[in-house]
RNA sequence: GGGCGAUUAGCUCAGUUGGUUAGAGCGCAGCGUUGACAUCGCUGAGGUCAGAGGUUCAAAUCCUCUAUCGCCCA
């Protein structure tokens, strides 16, 4: 073996021994639960960032685990067509050529589209594979592939027979930019500092004849005055009495518009009085709804004004608000512009600033299909975890609003519905008809728009296992057990998923929700192109090792929290696996050519204690990651298996070993070995490449070793008989010698190499004390170690002394001996003994706390205060002799 | 306007049913190179767990309020 680890070395071989060994494959087995994950599709647009590491780690985690729990595990791979997102890529490209996607007509560039899938989807498969992934790759699936297109289209169909897909005119956002409808959710609020401009309409008088009267309205859009058709004021508002079914003369349109009262109408913003444009704002579209108003469109689909809007048709909607602003000024009718902020919605995928229109498209009444998908959550058919977001989702449920699902894009599901060019009638079928299905009319055509990406994404649970066929991959995975994905997305997907799922299926897409937290730089920032700070996942898996970057994202952070991610983190994760690697090679070099069968449990009486301490470690190890990853605690347990294996495995138990073996007594092999082997076990999951690596290394010198690969080798299981309380506390005592021993050595300045005599008064721990000398001596460099029983026993001048909690050390350091220093050193211990005692004596003084707390806690507390007693009656002594 | 989260060592963060002398990594100080590892080892310094009340025998942990920062929804 290597003298240190180096990833870019053995992960594709790995990687490939895994593929070969077809250990990826789900397979069925009747008897068992299976353990499902539909990975959360990437979109085709482009590559993999962080977030997506983020994913695959934690869902590679948790298959790794259960598959070595021997659960039948599938986690199917896939990639989402990403409308928009893809459709912008592909434009921006052929930008580069000059062209424009309708110099090469639709289908020319949906040929254009699946050229750009092609590539990229080989791309993000590779990249998954350099993170890792065990997934099943001959399940891997594609939103736009034949059966999830099926999927959409059943879907769309039944909804529409079922009445909750509609086609209507409302109010929705319009990305000028890209020229489609967005749903509610890709609508991003930012807050502008803007203005309020107060603008004047005169009021005609009894002849019909503008007079001196007018009304002042407060407006943030004065460039949707040309579209206003009426004039609105709370009834209930003094200030604007008598105003209600008066006519005001619209300015620069000349245009005769009511004074409407509507208790929509909020008093204190502004005059009290509102313009109403029913055609560009939400509140005023209902205005209009409520006072048979009509609504008036005066931009365009890109953006510019259009005919409706007179004099100002063919500027943009912005340079025209300049432009009324100015009129309105020279016509006198400006009162006053007030700055003013409020909060304007922009495009998600483009950031323009989205255009309120009214526009006819296709939604789906979500009301209907929110009311199980709250109850899935509330009766707990699904855990969100963390649980905090249950009443996110919940909230969000309850004031749900309908979706619009058409976008007008060319990339995407084309909407399953023909329009009838004769008798004007909709058909919506599952397959293309030839005819309309009222009048037979052969004269119909398609409605040119494609559905929203989320719509097919909301599916995926099922429709990548074969719905609406009945299918076995069906019958066996679903509902899946864990959805793992960012909490970013819990509306736009997650929730969707269940409502489609319920729809469709009947049952719950999913067990489990488990978000995550979003990845920020290290200055706690969004990870995004323009500021440059993204990390690529693959060029950090390159730099430090894929598993550095799995074990840093799978431990760096808690459920659902935000999680920065630096160098000095991955070089950390690094030299985790680097260590991991060194420790291994010391334990299988060790080994030479021997294989060792693992400890029994019966013959533990005659091992030694630092075997039987590792031993009762490592499986209460193995009992709390059995609790901690259930609970999808998984940083926890990583943290865990971390500590162990570096601050007792490492540090402690093979430098203990080393002490016999390199007595020439073997007897530290068999245990060296199956903790390796054993740690490895709960590692793989976090980090597979380099445990995997050793273990090929180390299976040799398994006796029996159950599988091929480490990636099928059986979970760990704790065992009662392996924990040991006594061993325990006697090894950690003899640790503790060894770390005063060190301390006074380093305090005192004695060269490292010196050994020095040191007494031992062990008392109680006298058999420890014994067994433990040629340990002591070695880690603490001391030669001899006399172990003594009673204080007396050991020398008392010029000493320098370490009070333990059931030891004591003495270390005759003559010539570095320093009274001052030894006084001072021992009443700062004698302080903080005395504090400790006091602590505790007046905790156990308390008669409530006696009754109150359970017995097992007070009789803690009785330990320590004895132990407490013990160690400063012992340093009072020791110092009573020095003065 | 409503909701959620964060606030713990110089920095980044753990700490899930309240019971530790509050932990880790990085950084810092001192020491260390004959075989697992300098991607390392040993030793050490460093925290009134944002603030104020409260509940409790017991609070970093539960409740209320406040402050600062961030996010979501309207």
């Amino acid at each position: 073996m290597a003298k240190a680890y180096d990833a870019g070395q053995v992960e594709d071989g790995l990687y490939r021994l895994w593929l070969e060994g077809d250990y990826f494959s789900a397979r069925t087995d009747p008897a068992k639960h299976p353990f499902t994950i539909i990975m959360p599709p990437p979109n085709v647009t482009g590559e993999l960032h962080l977030g997506h590491a983020l994913t695959s780690t934690i869902e590679d985690l948790l298959i790794r685990w259960h598959r070595m729990k021997g659960d039948p595990t599938l986690w199917l791979p896939g990639v989402d067509h990403a409308g928009i997102a893809t459709q912008n890529v592909v434009e921006k490209e052929l930008l580069r050529e000059n062209l424009t996607r309708h110099d090469l007509g639709r289908e020319g560039f949906l040929e254009r589209v699946w050229e750009w899938v092609g590539r990229y989807r080989h791309i993000i498969s590779q990249q998954h594979q350099r993170l890792g992934v065990s997934c099943d790759w001959s399940r891997e699936r594609f939103t736009m592939d034949e059966g999830p297109q099926k999927a959409v289209r059943t879907t769309f169909v039944n909804l529409y027979r079922d009445g909750l897909i509609y086609r209507g005119e409302r109010i929705i956002n319009w990305c000028p930019r890209c020229q489609t409808a967005l749903s509610d959710l890709e609508v991003e609020h930012k807050e502008h500092a803007d203005h309020l401009w107060y603008v004047r309409y005169p009021l005609l008088d009894e002849s019909g004849e503008p007079g001196d009267e007018y009304i002042t309205i407060a407006t943030t859009r004065p460039e949707t005055i040309v579209a206003d058709v009426a004039v609105a004021v709370n009834p209930d508002d003094p200030r604007n009495k008598g105003m209600i079914g008066r006519t005001a003369l619209l300015p620069t349109m000349d245009r005769h518009i009511p004074v409407v009262g509507d208790a929509a109408v909020e008093p204190a913003f502004g005059t009290g009085a509102l313009k109403i444009t029913p055609g560009h704002d939400q509140v005023d579209f209902e205005v209009g709804e409520r006072h048979g108003l009509s609504a008036i469109v005066s931009v365009g689909a890109d953006g510019m004004m259009n005919e409706e809007a007179g004099p100002y048709a063919g500027q943009d909607r912005f340079v025209c608000r300049d432009a009324i602003v100015d009129d309105l000024k020279a016509m006198g009718l400006m009162e006053k512009i007030e700055p003013y902020s409020h909060s304007i919605g922009h495009c998600q995928r483009c950031d323009t600033i989205i255009e309120p229109v009214v526009s006819q498209q296709w939604f789906v009444s979500m009301k209907p299909l929110a009311e199980p998908a709250m109850a899935a959550v509330k009766d707990g058919r699904i855990k969100i975890v963390p649980r905090r977001f249950t009443r996110v989702y919940l909230h969000w449920m309850e004031n749900i609003r309908d979706w619009c699902i058409s976008r007008q894009l060319w990339w995407g599901h084309r909407i399953p519905v023909w329009y009838c060019d004769d008798c004007g009638e909709i058909t919506v079928a599952l397959e293309d008809p030839s005819q309309c299905e009222y009048c037979a009319s052969g004269s119909i055509h398609q409605d040119p728009d494609v559905l929203d990406t989320w719509f097919s994404s909301a599916l995926w649970p099922h429709s990548t296992l074969g719905w609406p066929d009945d299918t076995e991959d069906l019958r066996y995975f679903y509902p899946t057990t864990v959805m793992e994905t960012g909490y970013d997305i819990l509306f736009f997907w997650v929730a969707r998923m269940i409502m489609m799922g319920l729809y469709n299926t009947g049952d719950v897409p999913f067990r489990h929700v488990y978000l995550h937290g979003l990845l920020r730089d290290r200055d706690g920032r969004k990870m995004t192109k323009s500021l440059g700070n993204v990390v690529d996942p693959v060029e950090a898996a390159a730099k430090y090792g894929t598993d550095a970057l799995r074990f840093v994202l799978a431990t760096g952070g808690a459920p659902g929290n935000d999680m920065r991610i630096s160098d000095e983190r991955l070089e950390g994760g690094r030299n985790f696996a680097n260590k991991v690697w060194n420790a291994a090679r010391f334990v299988i070099t060790s080994l030479g050519d021997k294989a060792v069968e693992p400890p029994k449990p019966g013959a533990r009486d005659n091992m030694a204690l630092e075997d039987r301490w590792i031993m009762s470690r490592l499986h209460r190890l193995i009992g709390d990651a059995g609790k901690l990853l259930p609970a999808f605690q998984v940083g926890e347990a990583g943290r865990q298996i971390h500590d162990f294996f570096w601050g007792e495995f490492c540090d402690w138990y093979i430098e203990m070993a080393k002490v016999r073996l390199n007595a020439g007594n073997p007897s530290p092999l068999p245990i060296l070995a199956h903790v390796l082997d054993t740690s490895l076990r709960l590692l793989h999951p976090f980090v597979p490449f380099v445990t995997e690596a050793i273990w090929q290394n180390l299976r040799s010198h398994l006796r029996r070793p159950e599988v091929e690969a480490l990636i099928a080798a059986p979970w760990p299981k704790a065992s009662k008989r392996w924990r040991d309380e006594e061993a325990e506390r006697q090894a950690e005592a003899m640790m503790d010698v060894v770390r005063a021993i060190r301390n006074i050595r380093a305090e005192r300045g004695v060269e490292p190499a010196r050994c020095v005599e040191a007494y031992l008064v062990a008392d109680g721990m006298r058999g420890a004390a014994e067994a433990s000398r040629l340990m002591i001596e070695t880690l603490a460099r001391v030669r001899p170690l006399h172990i003594v029983d009673g204080t007396a026993a050991a020398p008392r001048e010029r000493v320098i002394t370490a009070v333990l909690r059931d030891v004591q050390v003495v270390l005759p350091l003559a010539g570095l001996f320093d009274v001052e220093a030894e006084r001072a050193r021992l009443r700062r211990q004698v302080d903080d003994a005395q504090a400790e005692v006091t602590r505790l004596k007046a905790k156990l003084a308390n008669e409530q706390f006696r009754t109150r707390a359970p017995a097992t806690v007070v009789d803690k507390e009785e330990d320590k205060l004895a132990a407490a007693r013990a160690r400063l009656e012992g340093l009072q002594a020791r110092l009573k002799e020095l003065t």
